[in-house]
DNA sequence: GGACGTTGTTGGCATGGTGCCAATAGTTTC
DNA sequence: GAAACTATTGGCACCATGCCAACAACGTCC
């Protein structure tokens, strides 16, 4: 408004605008800020005008990196839920199975509470949502976070029946976590306990079949 | 094409067209229309365009009784979601508790299986399921789920703790289904019988505290 | 060290979806 | 039958997204 001469281009700020940047930082920087973006506010609202701004790049590059919009967030929701789920988990110590039930209830409260945003930004309300792609990638979350607890618990993992029941305990588990973190009507010991007490005779009552 | 003269005006089928109707009856008839188009496809895949074209109106009028496409939606899931749970439900027996919890937990798995379409769609859809909205309306069914299950079971609905209890155990029951019905990895009396007896467990430890 | 080729990056165009609003026409009322 | 009421329409303006051709940064070769 005040400048009235020149055009009504870009203020043109960075001296370092248009820096070359390798295919794999690029994407990661894409993703991160992303990552960020949609972890705040839900998926319709956070445009690509938005991330790209964000991310100090023009809109296009969002579309040579990954397919459409879409495809970005899938990318992000994939990052969130399953490099978690593969990362450090306990050395699984050989104690009776009481303690192990503690340890993996510890492990899991302890690995949510880290990422409490992200986590609960990729797994909506229920875990469940109806698009297919995301399903699918939180199925396969869910099916290793089974895996890892059949194990912790030295229980066999590739027995299918035992794993879906896993998987059910598991919704029941964010919904724990959600009660806790969320709403607040568990104390974390409450949820502790709750999810403690429920795993052990799950696991019991499964053996028994 | 064959008529040359008149200008491309439309069609004009239906000699019914611009038909008036009464508010209720016209918003009942928008609102069944886009819960069946929901029912099927994600939120961003359904235009309101075509939700207008299946219902025989004009687009601008699904503005006129809804504020705005979101605000349509969020009409659609508080329908599937609530008033199935607001439903008929079986006259309480008052008889031991072992048979109350089969009574309840049938009771759950039968209203899931005569509208599966629509209990999957309600539990979120894409990037919704991070909106606050949508999960008032989740949080809300689940809370009143958890009061039919505490009543069914002649115990204290008011009590807060148990309340929340209950709706941890009700993200196992929604998983349950998720595995019997969608992954069909669990027969449904597999599910039957680890809600019941989990629900057992669960009632007997509240009440033990 | 300068021309060249590769390719990461940009800007703008076309398309489609959505909210809004003034004009239109059924329906009722007197 | 006219007039008031309001349900309903159609089109305009805006925004977001995907696509594409031009551009320029970086490495390479002579």
């Amino acid at each position: 408004m005040s400048t009235g001469a020149t055009t009504g281009a870009a203020p043109a700020v960075d001296p370092a605008q248009r820096r070359r940047l390798h295919p794999d930082e690029r994407r990661e920087l894409i993703l991160e800020t992303a990552s960020r973006l949609f972890e705040v506010r839900p998926y319709a609202d956070v445009s690509t005008v938005e991330i790209a701004r964000e991310a100090g790049i023009a809109r296009g590059l969002l579309n040579h990196y990954f397919k459409d919009k879409r495809g970005l967030y899938l990318e992000v929701v994939r990052r969130s839920v399953l490099l978690p789920m593969l990362e450090a988990l306990p050395a699984r110590a050989a104690t009776a199975s009481p303690d192990r039930v503690d340890i993996a209830v510890d492990w899991f409260l302890d690995s949510v509470e880290q990422r409490a945003a992200s986590y609960f930004n990729a797994l909506g309300s229920e875990g469940m949502s109806r698009d297919p792609e995301v399903t699918a990638i939180l199925e396969e979350a869910d099916d290793l976070a089974a895996r890892r607890v059949l194990e912790l618990m030295g229980l066999d993992a590739e027995d299918d029946l035992a794993r879906a029941t896993i998987r059910c305990y598991g919704g029941m588990a964010k919904a724990t976590v959600r009660e806790w973190i969320r709403q607040q009507t568990l104390t974390r010991e409450q949820a502790h306990d709750l999810l403690r007490d429920v795993l052990l005779f799950v696991t019991s009552t499964v053996l028994a079949r």
